[in-house]
Order: C-alpha cells, then structure tokens, then sequence
DNA sequence: TCTATATTTCTACAATCATCGAATCACGGA
DNA sequence: TCCGTGATTCGATGATTGTAGAAATATAGA
C-alpha cells in the first residue's frame, strides 16, 4: 500500500463523524446500509452526510451500489486490512505489537515493542 | 481506547511528513533521534518540523526527553497498540483481519470480511 | 557572562475542511 | 408524463491546518 494511499485513509477516518460511519458501515456487514438510514443514525443532514460518504469513497474505504432510489453503502475490508496491514508492518517497529494478537509472533523482536 | 483519541491519533497520522516522522521515530527505537536530525532526515524546517511534532506529542502518539541541548524524541508504542487494537476491535467486522495475521482467528465470522 | 547551538513559540497567510440550506439529479409509481 | 422521494451537487461561510521566517527560550561551554 503507498503511503499517500494510507495518508488518504487515515485522514478519512480521521473525523467523528465519519469515523462513526465507518463503524457503523462495518457493523452493517456486506448488505449495507442506505444513505438516509445512515443519516437518521448519525443525526447528520443529508449535505453534510453526502460529504463524508464521498471522503470516504475518495480514499477507498468504502463503496455503493444503487438499489431502486436508495444508495447502499458498505464498507471495503479489503481496504481495512491493507491499512491495518501497513500500520503493523511500518509503525510498529516490525514487530507485531496487536495486544489481542493471540498469534506466535516469530520472536523477530531486536528491539522491545513498547 | 476513546473515540475521540482515536480521531486524534489517526487525524495526527494523516499527513505526510507526520506519518514518515513517525515511521522513522518507530525505526529508530527507544533510542530516538533529535528533533534536528530529523528535521534533517525528513528535510523540513525546524519551525514546521516543530509543529509536527507538537501534533504528534498532543496525540499521545510521541515522547520526547531532553538530552543536553537536544530534545529527544520516541515513537510510544503503547499509543500506536492501542489504536490498532481499536481499529481491529471496531473497524474490521469484529473479526480478525490483518492479512498477516498467522492466527487461528477463532473462526468467529460471521460474515464474509473481504 | 558572553556566545553558539538546539529547539520552540510567535506571527502571518494561503489552503483545505466541515457545515448545511437551496437547487438539482435519478428513479419509481400513478 | 407528472409527482414524490432519495440522494448529490452547488454555494457561501467559519474554522482548522500546514508552512516558514523571525523572535524567543534553553542549555552547554569558554
């Protein structure tokens, strides 16, 4: 994952609310959620919500598909991993350092991770 | 983890110089590097660099000590743990999903992450 | 104390962001 | 075709961010 790339996520998720939309999005699972569900959810105006959700689709992290007049949304894993996986990889000093991490972790430690 | 430290943490990482910063600061270790040098390194000027810093430390995400006339600064592993863990925990369907994760993952899934 | 070095704070300014009402576009049904 | 609904785009506005030179602060050494 490129670094501008990962700059462009992290700054969408960045923000409250979208932040919120993000979660809510990955709680909906693969069916997703419309455009105006999410703004009663959020308590958002409709403007305001069709902004976010184009920062977010900007960056990558989440998708949409029409159905009748609504817009479904749903969130991109793949793009979640990717992020998570260059978090882990370059700002974690090689090392694994999830705390739920219940894994092996290789023991490639040369330095102490936290 | 806080919603809102997570906004902080990612609004600070989501920038360009902050993110090679802190890349660096994790690559450096407990050691650290001054705040010139990596000024330096990321070719910035001292002022701005100093507000990147300020960023960064206001998030929770760096430390520094003083050393002589240095100002040392260290990635904080733990700040970096925590949010990770937030990321996974709420942002990735509740399942593990970093593609490096050589885990048993538990098989909790309940829907098709990626 | 005086000077040099390391770094931050101050200041100003351009650029980007967040907000939200109004206008517009897209679609389905009568 | 006309209307109603779901959603985006437009436009204006205030707030925040990023940049960097100049000034100020902190420390070490002569």
């Amino acid at each position: 994952m490129e670094s501008e790339t990962v700059v462009r996520a992290l700054g969408a998720l960045a923000q409250e609310h979208r932040l919120a939309l993000f979660r809510l999005l990955v709680q909906a699972g693969p069916d997703g959620l419309a455009a105006g569900a999410i703004a009663v959810s959020l308590g958002v105006p409709a403007s305001s919500l069709s902004f976010h959700l184009a920062q977010l689709t900007n960056a990558g992290l989440i998708a949409h598909r029409r159905d009748g007049r609504s817009l479904i949304y749903t969130a991109d894993y793949g793009a979640m991993t990717a992020l998570l996986g260059f978090l882990m990889e370059n700002c974690c000093g090689g090392a694994v350092c999830a705390p739920a991490a219940p894994c092996d972790t290789k023991d490639k430690n040369e330095r102490t991770a936290a």
